[in-house]
DNA sequence: AACGTTATGGACGAAGCAGTCAACAACCAT
DNA sequence: ATGGTTGTTGACTGCTTCGTCCATAACGTT
């Protein structure tokens, strides 16, 4: 009934998702967007919007695949919750170490830069890093009952804290730290999580 | 044999910090600033350059100032580095937690969107941030000496988690966590580091 | 095949932006 | 006092950027 269209949404998403990423909100041009993804403003406009909502929209997306992705890595049965917390952590902390250009987490990067005067970014951002507080702790408890971690700890507490620490991975290497600083961080921090006194 | 400047030269410097704070680099107009400051714009280039050397300035006397008052909080005598330890990571939660506008820290924000593109703001933050580690390890050596924590672990190592941990409770202040998730993180944080065994 | 509908692309408008400039003002050394 | 030097002001320039608009293109339905 009417003219399909020639580009395909997703990828559109992803390319915009660089370049925000890349340049932070303000910094980047719709043009910029444009000339990557190759369609005109007219195309781009029609379908998202404008600079707001497609910024809301790959921010949206990044985040969901980032909890997803966590899920994937965390979630399973009891005996390997404390392998797959390890090497969850020892993930982020080569991730981050890996990340030569210093782009850091577009999650991270997105808040520091709007949180303040974009409700919705806020919204989003919060219920992102409250799903993986929720992951970290349901792996957590896991440990405990599986006797790799101490059963009378506070798993919520642990859990924000080893959030805080991967969070905290990320700020800093944004500062620059050296990929043997944050693996040592990620070893420190699991190598003090309470332990079984038994 | 001149006419003097009419401005304190350091009063420009705080509401410019106020302005890049509140907005970041790209969305900060120099009008802005102009304006806040009641100076023209043709002294403030006069006096300072442009845009991206004002920024200089600022960040550098930011980072300047969080590191010396970090300084002020953990120097002092073995006797009570560990509770200046203790204080110091409580402060830093209840204030991220008080900063409800959720401004964040400036050296967070600033890094997080120029150090990809801005050599001198990746330098200014690693030194830092180095700085801060530097000092959390010293106070930390001192807790050791005076038996507060584990002689057998490594100070650099626990610095490092504890700057972790601070630079991850000023992220997830961004991400909207409340006061009890972030004090608790510094009390987890802090019962975690490990004891003297005797 | 003709038509209604939606997509496309790029020129356009309007506002915003960093940075400049020239006329004027204030100071001090002589 | 006077002149040289530096600070001040705000209008101005030239460029950038968001968003719109419209002529045209491509599709499905009848």
């Amino acid at each position: 009934m009417a003219r399909p269209r020639k580009f395909d949404e997703q990828q559109v998403l992803d390319t915009a998702r660089e370049q925000f990423w890349a340049g932070g909100y303000a910094a980047t041009r719709m043009d910029d967007i444009a000339a990557a993804t190759g369609l005109g403003k007219g195309s781009l406009y029609g379908a998202f919007g404008g600079k707001q909502e497609l910024f809301h929209r790959v921010f949206d997306e990044y985040c969901r695949a980032i909890v997803d992705t966590t899920a994937q890595q965390l979630r399973g049965d009891d005996k390997n919750a404390y392998a797959r917390l390890s090497a969850y952590v020892h993930a982020v902390a080569a991730a981050t170490a890996a990340d030569t250009a210093q782009r850091g987490c577009l999650l991270a990067k997105g808040a520091a830069e709007l949180t303040e005067h974009d409700e919705k970014v806020a919204k989003r951002a919060h219920t992102a890093i409250e799903a993986l507080r929720t992951l970290l702790e349901d792996d957590i408890a896991a440990c405990q009952r599986n006797g790799d971690l101490a059963a009378d700890a506070d798993p919520g507490a642990l859990a924000a804290l080893v959030l805080a620490v991967l969070r905290g991975i990320e700020a800093l290497g944004k500062a620059g730290a050296n990929e043997e600083t944050l693996t040592g961080i990620a070893r420190t921090a699991l190598a003090v999580l309470p332990r079984p006194t038994d």
